[in-house]
RNA sequence: GCUGUUGUAGCUCAGUCGGCAGAGCACUUCCUUGGUAAGGAAGAGGUCGGCAGUUCGAAUCUGCUCAACAGCUCCA
């Protein structure tokens, strides 16, 4: 993106513009489509139209003929405005416009932009000329709702990106090639990390062993790093009646999300738990708790099920069971900002381990006042407790953004954010400060002047859901994970059949030191296995021959640093096992 | 859930007009015993995603369904 020169006015104008000389090829091909908005993107534009049947590839590329034709025309934009009446009346037509046009402000100016024989609604800014146009593709086309409602008419969307020339655009699209290599949908099955089964189901994915391994890495490595920090590990069930989901609020303003068993005839109504948090807090309950007992400091390996709507599962980031490096804390007032320092302390000690500290963007999650049956309890707290969380992210000097309606129904959140191959957004790590449901549960403490109070509950995790986050590492390393992560981190391959007892006494080694590796005794030559643990992405090769047998050595290969030579095998031990317990990546 | 696309061997993919199910890699066996990204030969491997329908005959046409992919909506 950064080799594309853009005309003066940004890039946004850019893609802005040839969304509208899209848009006027579409209406020249098929005059009856009613046209929505079409505005640039940070990675392009899109146009949304009502048309009588759906868009296809083949349509794409009219469209893209049409669109050479007019970019030919060397049409130039001209801006005007009308009086509401007047536009209005231009685009009478356009019921889409129409709406748009009826929800401006009363003082606001009606503008538009004219290239040729069409004419869009449209704030600007535009090139001024259609042919600064020089290079551009129509990427696909899909559903989308209008106004991003799903009770809303569902519209033809159809993406696409243009430049300043060619060149750049080539580049752009070899940079969309390469990026979907590293989609951990395809690696990730490739180099058998997990797989999926239609007999099982959607969002069920299965974890290979070398998935699985990475997995209990990383879940070894939250579980200690919480011990260490004060957590102490729970063990809850997968599943509860419907009572304590009822108090919890998640039976009212969860019930989409969960898998419930039997129905409301039934005596008892189970239903697997889709969050933790009621679950510990019944830990919480067992006994009285004075304000000296707080903080108290819960966390859990939770497996957890939500019933994803079919079209949402997505590889191992969206999926329908998934197990969350999750916790509570029970804290008063007083501790609240001290502890949600150090939820983000070690939210960012293991994102900074793990190698995404840079990819992450931090969003402040807040309700939306307008849409109150989303959350349970009273406004002024709300607002209240979103201003403490303010100022605590504040004090924090984290840089974040604001967004309305993305709040827990319990309390605000904030959210860290990455975005995978596809540019598509998801949160990875989340915390959350809940001023409700201690309440709801009666969860009190007795304070240092003998009175009963509730306490802030911290809502965390500490490194999201393992099975995004593996999805996000395989997609940030395309599957070359750090030498502490690799599933394999060691292949031996023996020359041949005569250096078989070497390279197992080498094998013996390793497993000694704790070192995961695998033993290449096929019949095969040194270049083929070497070309497959290449393929494997595995961090260390020790070729063993006659000349290592004779020295104790082992020829070193390394995945990072090419050929290193011969190594005697308590050296290389050494220098990896070194590396392991660094965590360097 | 919605819109679109796609499902043929473990993987990547051919398969024309409805007429015997194909290739490369991987796998097995044998030969080869080797020095840093594919040694050679032979063999085995298929409910053509599934279920119905049309037809003398369906991988191919129709309907339904399941799954995957991109997006929308939703969300960790």
């Amino acid at each position: 993106m950064e080799r594309a020169v853009f005309f003066e006015g940004g890039k946004k104008a850019f893609w802005h513009t040839t969304s509208h000389i899209m848009a006027h090829a579409v209406k020249r091909l098929y005059p009856d489509v009613k046209l929505a908005i079409g505005p640039a993107t940070d990675t392009g534009f899109y146009y949304d139209f009502d048309t009588a049947t759906p868009l296809t590839m083949e349509d794409l590329k009219k469209i893209e003929k049409e669109m050479k034709r007019i970019i030919k025309e060397g049409l130039k934009l001209e801006k005007f405005s009308l009086p509401r009446a007047e536009a209005l009346e231009l685009m009478k037509d356009e019921p889409y416009k129409i709406e748009l046009i009826n929800e401006l402000p009363e003082d606001e100016e009606i503008t538009f932009y004219k290239q040729g024989d069409f004419v869009d609604l449209c704030a600007g800014p535009h090139l001024e000329k259609v042919s600064e146009v020089k290079a551009y593709k129509l990427l696909s086309v899909t559903g989308a709702y209008w106004r991003g409602s799903e009770k809303n008419k569902m519209l033809q969307r159809i993406y696409g990106v243009s430049f300043v020339n060619q060149e750049d655009l080539e580049a752009h699209l070899t940079a969309l090639e390469e990026a979907k290599k590293r989609d951990h949908n395809k690696l990730g099955r490739e180099l058998e990390l997990f797989t999926t089964s239609e007999y099982i189901g959607q969002g069920l994915p299965i974890l290979m062993p070398k998935g699985a391994r990475v997995i209990q890495v990383l879940q070894r490595f939250v579980e200690d790093e919480e011990e260490r920090r004060g957590y102490q590990l729970t063990r809850t069930p997968m599943m509860a009646k419907s009572d304590l989901y009822k108090i919890s609020g998640h039976w009212n303003h969860y019930r989409d999300g969960m898998f419930i068993m039997g129905n409301e005839d039934d005596k008892e109504v189970f239903a697997l738990r889709p969050m933790t948090c009621p679950f510990q807090f019944q830990a919480y309950l067992t006994k009285m708790h004075s304000y000296r007992d707080l903080p108290i400091r819960y966390n859990e390996t939770a497996t957890l099920f939500r019933n994803e709507a079919s079209g949402e599962m997505h590889g191992l980031i969206r999926i329908r069971q998934f197990t969350l490096a999750e916790g509570h804390i029970v804290c008063t007032p007083a501790q609240l900002e001290e502890e949600f320092k150090g939820c983000v302390d070690l939210a960012v000690f293991m994102l900074t381990t793990l190698g995404l500290d840079e990819d992450v963007s931090y969003r402040f999650s807040k309700w939306d006042a307008n849409n109150r049956e989303k959350y349970i309890g009273d406004p002024d707290e709300w607002e209240s407790v979103q201003n403490t969380m303010r100022e605590i992210l504040d004090h924090l000097g984290i840089d974040y953004k604001e967004a309305d309606g993305e709040a827990a129904f319990y309390g605000p959140k904030l959210d860290i954010q990455i975005r995978n191959v596809h540019g598509k957004e998801d949160t990875l790590i989340t915390i959350q400060i809940d001023f409700q449901l201690a309440e709801r549960f009666e969860m009190e403490y007795t304070d240092a002047d003998g009175t009963k109070k509730f306490p802030y509950i911290l809502h965390r995790s500490s490194l999201g859901c393992y099975e995004r986050t593996l999805a996000l590492l395989i997609e940030k390393y395309a599957g070359a994970f750090p030498t502490w992560l690799a599933p394999v981190q060691v292949k031996v391959m023996p020359i041949s059949e005569k250096h078989f007892d070497y390279a197992k006494s080498v094998e013996n080694a390793l497993k000694a030191q704790g070192i995961r590796l695998e033993n290449d005794t096929r019949n095969e030559k040194i270049g083929y296995k070497i070309r497959e643990a290449q393929k494997q992405k595995i961090p260390y090769m020790l070729v063993v021959g006659d000349k290592e047998e004779e020295d104790g050595t082992v020829a070193v290969r390394s995945r990072k640093e090419g050929e290193l030579g011969a190594i005697a095998l308590d050296a290389f031990i050494e220098k990896i096992s070194r590396e392991i317990k660094t965590k360097a990546r």
